[in-house]
RNA sequence: CGGGGUGUGGCUCAGUUUGGCUAGAGCGCCUGGUUUGGGACCAGGAGGUCGCAGGUUCAAAUCCUGUCACCCCGACCA
């Protein structure tokens, strides 16, 4: 191994430096370019085929809930915007405005969508007459722009692609059914397609969406132990629908007011993706995810027969995704690109293979090697990828459930905060100012009230000492 | 928005303190050849108005003024 080379396109360590880790494997494996405008990136192929492929998985599993995409328009005009105070209030900071076209002032300013709430609620009551018009289950594949100060690739930037579902419902209870759904088709998304062990819970008041009346999140625990909110689903109650005046006939013939949810996932969960699997030789992808599942790489390539013998490999996996690199580079810089990048299975054949009848398969998780007769490649290889998945979601799962400690008191709070990268169990008497004086004190933030611990690990609330309501999962946020 | 830092070929940087020949290195790239089981080697080659705008000077990557951009750490967020 050449020490010169390897120094010079060398990731930083994630022991090292976890943040600076995260940007060189983004940036070596190809996933995005820097762009001119800060906070705008460039997101490369290899980027933009692990989200087309979150996209037809997702789109898959929403569709077979009923929900229908469509498109809405990029702009919103001013007053449209301000029609709901919290909504406004939560998102003014950081939207983006046009104030001029065609080389004239507006009449109106328009503000570049950082959400579309008000977009769907605007069309909802142009086409929502009567409790036969629901329920109204929309979803779009868009960009939107928040005008962020400090950016990151994928976690924060400032145009970021993302789907937003938008529902209508008769009543509230058909709303709050499809925020618990639609929140648990994420959770099985995360673990059935991206390996990703997540916590389901609910948002406190403080921490959720800017208009709704209930916010339910999964998050999920990164390799430093911070928490990234990967994808969230809201209920609105009738709040925006009040506040735009849509209304229905119902089956009682009064008038009624619909009872509305919004959901969400972004490019962000690429940067959950590379943050809880990836290691110090790059990316590691989930095998449903991954654009190639197997490189083939040929040794003394140009020797007869070898190349024959990869192609033949590749056509008798043709079902899979499987790239043959043929490149004229040495082996090993071959061997350590596909780890890079971190496609999941590598099988090396060359002359001495050949003569044997058999190859070598490496996995790019643990790396274990397996020599494996050439007719048994194709059952081995799909095996092998069921494997890793599953490997993969156990491992982050461990780590996941190491890293939650109790806090029984204030005292062990902070302790565990400043020492212990992870999440932190405690109780909460509900009030807002406990969550801020926390958040003080140790930059640790509530993520979820958790749907499956209802433990009651004291009776007091961990930070004021009131009765306590409820079991909270803390952390440190991306 | 506060604190810190950096702008020199595609990338990482040296050179700036103390102004001086034609601006350097490694990697990458191109061509030809030899190689191939963990980031190969040899030979040749292309590529830079030193972030931008002014100023000082016989002379500016280097000094002065202004400006823009990006990165890191905080406060705000999917």
């Amino acid at each position: 191994m050449s020490d010169k080379k390897k120094m010079v396109d060398a990731i930083t360590s994630m022991e090292e430096d976890f943040a600076q880790w995260y940007t060189d494997i983004v940036k070596q494996a190809e996933l995005i370019d820097y762009s001119s405008v800060k906070g705008c990136l460039i997101i490369k192929p290899a980027g933009y085929a692990l989200w087309e492929n979150i996209q037809a998985d997702m789109d898959r599993r929403f569709k077979e809930t009923g929900v229908e995409n469509v498109y809405m328009p990029l702009f919103i005009p001013e007053s449209l915007l301000q029609k709901e105070k919290d909504h406004v209030e939560g998102f003014a900071p950081e939207v983006a405005w046009v104030t001029m076209g065609g080389g004239q002032e507006l009449e109106e300013r328009l503000c570049v969508r950082p959400t579309s709430e008000t977009l769907f609620c605007d069309f909802y009551k142009n086409i929502i007459q009567s409790y036969r018009d629901l329920p109204k289950v929309y979803n779009q594949w868009c960009s939107v722009v928040r005008w962020e100060k400090t950016t990151r690739p994928f976690l924060r930037s400032r145009e970021f692609l993302w789907q937003e579902g938008h529902t209508m419902h008769e009543t509230a209870e058909d709303a709050e059914a499809r925020t618990v759904q639609m929140l648990n088709v994420y959770a099985d998304f995360c673990r059935e397609t991206l390996a990703l062990p997540t916590i389901r819970g609910r948002k406190t008041d403080k921490e959720k969406f800017a208009g709704a009346i209930a916010t339910y999140t999964i998050e999920a625990m990164m390799h430093d132990g911070k928490a990234l909110q990967s994808g969230t689903s809201h209920n609105f109650g009738d709040g925006f629908a009040k506040a735009y005046g849509i209304q229905f006939t119902g089956r009682d013939n009064k008038l009624h007011t619909p009872h509305q949810t919004s959901w969400g996932v972004s490019t962000r969960i690429i940067g959950a993706m590379i943050m809880v699997h990836g290691d110090n030789d790059g990316l590691v992808l989930p095998p449903r995810i991954a654009p190639t599942q197997v490189v083939i790489i040929p040794i003394q390539q140009r020797k007869e027969g070898v190349l024959e013998a990869a192609e033949k490999l590749a056509a008798s996996l043709s079902e899979l995704k499987v790239k043959v690199d043929d490149s004229d580079r040495s082996p090993g810089f071959k061997f350590a690109e596909q780890e890079m990048r971190g496609f999941p299975v590598r099988i090396e054949i060359g002359p001495k293979d050949i003569e044997q009848g058999s190859c070598v398969i490496c996995r790019r998780d643990t790396r274990e090697k397996y020599t494996v007769k050439l007719d048994e490649v194709h059952d081995f290889v799909l095996k092998l990828l069921d494997t890793i998945h599953n490997d993969m979601y156990e491992r982050a799962e461990k780590h996941l459930k190491e890293n939650i400690f109790d806090a029984k008191t204030y005292d062990e709070f902070k302790d565990i905060a400043d020492n212990k990268p992870g999440f932190i169990r405690a109780m909460w008497c509900g009030d807002t100012a406990c969550e801020e004086k926390i958040k003080e004190d140790t930059t640790v933030t509530s993520r979820c009230l958790p749907w499956d611990d209802t433990e009651e690990i004291s009776d007091t609330c961990v930070c004021c000492g009131k009765k306590a309501k409820h079991l909270v999962y803390w952390g440190k946020a991306y």
